[in-house]
DNA sequence: ACTGCTACTTTGATTTTCCTAGTGGATAGG
DNA sequence: CCTATCCACTAGGAAAATCAAAGTAGCAGT
């Protein structure tokens, strides 16, 4: 094989659903859906973010936070005060996941785990 | 230490929703997603499933399905037929999660990336 | 000068996921 | 009977993802 297509990334298709298929391979790695959570409330910083979310550490929301970028879900904005401050808000694409992610949220309420860590 | 709460499992409260890192917490498994999304055709056995998603392995996808009948969101059902046959479902819960997934779905084929592999 | 802030990157350990191969029972053909 | 194939998994070890902690670099306050 002349390219072995990296087989993380090959999602491919499943019976009766391809596009579920694409969505997973953004929503299913560790954060990503999290991350999208977070900026629903407006955008922030890398360090609010950071602190907002909790388990996930520097290296990983760095990670995420570019491809997220590279797929177009979220925008980076610098701003060169002199203090430089760097933002993170949803584009159109974060934003029309929106309404999936309330969803989502409103089907774990009512169907997930009897869960105490908080 | 006595019992480590396994930093995997502890997603944790995020500013403005808990109940998004739940469901996170089964969806942002790497194959999970997906196969509830192929049980929503219908009950399927691991053979079956494991030939219609694509690039998953056996030991993952056993894994997946364990987990998830553990949280409740598939059933597991034996038939001794003598040919003894396994088929997997989505209980009252997983079922509940389909409109959702129709929404990812849906927003994956509007918003997501010129992707060609299929 | 020194401490603290933001925004990351680097390092090396830990965990998860992956691929390959193998088990045991059953049905099918020769 | 003997081999061959299918089903439902499990086992072993390697590869990738994630982790926590520390380091880099610019700027602000004391």
């Amino acid at each position: 094989m002349t390219t072995p297509p990296s087989q993380q990334a090959v999602e491919a298709c499943v019976r009766g659903d391809v596009a579920l298929s694409r969505a997973f391979a953004v929503l299913g790695k560790r954060w990503s859906g999290i991350v999208l959570g977070s900026l629903r409330a407006g955008p922030a910083g890398f360090r609010e973010l950071s602190r907002s979310i909790v388990g996930v550490s520097d290296s990983v929301l760095s990670d995420r936070l570019s491809e997220l970028a590279k797929e177009g879900l979220i925008a980076r904005t610098v701003d060169p005060g002199p203090p430089v401050s760097v933002s993170y808000a949803l584009t159109a694409a974060g934003t029309a996941l929106m309404p999936a992610l309330d969803q989502l949220s409103k089907w774990a309420e009512e169907h997930l785990p009897p869960d105490q860590s908080c």
